[in-house]
Order: structure tokens, then sequence, then C-alpha cells
DNA sequence: CTGGATCCCAGATGATACTG
DNA sequence: CAGTATCATCTGGGATCCAG
């Protein structure tokens, strides 16, 4: 079965396409944890560690296996001191920081807005709470 | 239990503070079909089975319910015609547009560049094939 | 310190059938 | 047409223990 791409430039995705492999791609970039990732390295080098301390109510598994995903596409890049104890270090690749900044518009845009969120979500609730109880 | 925002302006949100609940709208956002429906709302309003046909790969029940999500949010306005057969409509509201501009950069960034991130990705999968199975 | 391995659960998602 | 209800499944994610 041919992916059929409506109007391909090559390499151009189509995310829309549920055959398109942007959406694999979408997919962890806007998992729980990538983006978080990017932002909290965005402009610091940081320790495993410090990450996890850095990105609240991350796990260590999830923080893990997050990074190991990032390091896959290319966002991130790990490198491993052999000392002992282990040091490493985890920092933003030039992809990585093509991929944050555009993520940083995102993330902005919802930390200056979330209260007009919240207040509208508030709002939708209160309605619906007349008419029904769902 | 109060919520500590680090540096907190009015309304403003903190994603790196598991507490904070932009972390919520983050996850909205981001889930698997809301951003999607953003884009596939972009210019057009669209009926609930022409939007299905839009997204590809989304059940009803997926759709049904990132509809109504995104609807409490106010990223979306749903549109019943008391007709027979039933005629729904979905639009973005104000707000909706402006979470899909910042959606789009991210988007566009992503089809344009997947190529990169797909080649990268098969290089460090062939990296790791040599060294071990996994 | 940095994770890998395991166990386990809640929630996300899909398929299908049904209704106003 | 536009959903909802139900059931089954799959996966993300946390807790814990372990190892280099």
């Amino acid at each position: 079965m041919m992916v059929k791409l409506p109007a391909g430039k090559p390499g151009k995705g189509e995310l829309l396409n549920a055959d398109c492999p942007s959406r694999e791609v979408l997919k962890r970039l806007t998992g729980r944890w990538s983006l978080l990732v990017l932002i909290a390295l965005k402009q610091e080098t940081l320790r495993f560690s410090a990450l996890r301390r850095r990105i609240g109510g991350v796990s260590e598994r999830m923080l893990a296996q997050t990074l190991r995903h990032m390091e896959e596409d290319g966002f991130i890049q790990r490198t491993a001191y052999e000392v002992v104890p282990p040091h490493v270090e985890y920092h933003l690749t030039p992809l990585g920081r093509e991929a944050e900044s555009r993520i940083a518009v995102l993330a902005d845009w919802l930390e200056n807005n979330l209260g007009r969120i919240m207040q509208h979500r508030s709002a939708a609730a209160g309605e619906t709470a007349v008419g029904n109880s769902e």
C-alpha cells in the first residue's frame, strides 16, 4: 500500500495523513516529557540528576527513556565521562535547538495565556453543570 | 495546598513545575489529536464527518472526545443545527486561532525537516545495531 | 550517579454496535 | 449524520529493586 502525500516536496511530511512518518516524530516531540526536556536544556548542559530536579514530577525511568528517544531522533546529545561515580551530560544539538525555539513559541504563549484558558474552562464546567451532570 | 509559582506574574504558568496547571493544558494541547484538529480547522469550518475524513486515522470516539475537551478549553466552537439528519459544525475560536498559529510554527518546521530527523534516526539505529541488538 | 529490568495499574485508544 | 455505550486492548508511566 503506497503512502500518498497530497502535495509532496521531497522529505516533506503531512501531519494530517495517518501514514506519514511525521506522526511518529510528532508523538515523540509532544510526549509528556520531551517538550519539557527541550525547555530545560534550552540554555544549559545538564546532568541526569540535575535535569530530573529541573523537570518537576518526572521519574527516573521516564526521563531515561525520553532522553534515549530524543537522542535517537537527534535532538539532544549525550556525553558520558568514564569516571566513577558516573557523570553524564545532556545538551541540545543544532536540530534540538531549532525544535526548541518552535516549542518555546508555544510554551510561552501557553504560560502567558494560562489564565485565560483556565478561566474559560471553569466557565464551561459551570455551564455544563447547569444543564446536566456529566 | 498552595501551588508555588517560582517567579509568578498573575496568570503566568511554569511548565517545569509539576504542580502548575499549565501541565494539564499542555497535555490537552499536545494530545494525540488536539493538535491535528487545530491544523485541520485552521482555515475552514468543518462538520464532524468532514473533520474525521480530514484527520487520518482518528476514530469517532476519540474525535468526539477531543472536540469536547477542546470546546471546554475554549479552543473551538461547536454549532449544532437542529435539523434531521443532524448537522454540526466546528470552528476555531479566537483563542483557538492564537494557539493554532503557534502550533503551526512547530508543525511546519516538523514537516519541512522530517527528512533530516528520519535520517538521523536511521543513522542512530544503524550505530546501535553494530554494537548490540536492541 | 546513572540508569536498566521488572511488575503493575490507570488511562488512552480502538472496534463495534446502537440511537436520536 | 453525529455521536454514545460498551468491551477489549495497548501503552505510558510510576514504584521498586538492582548493577556498573
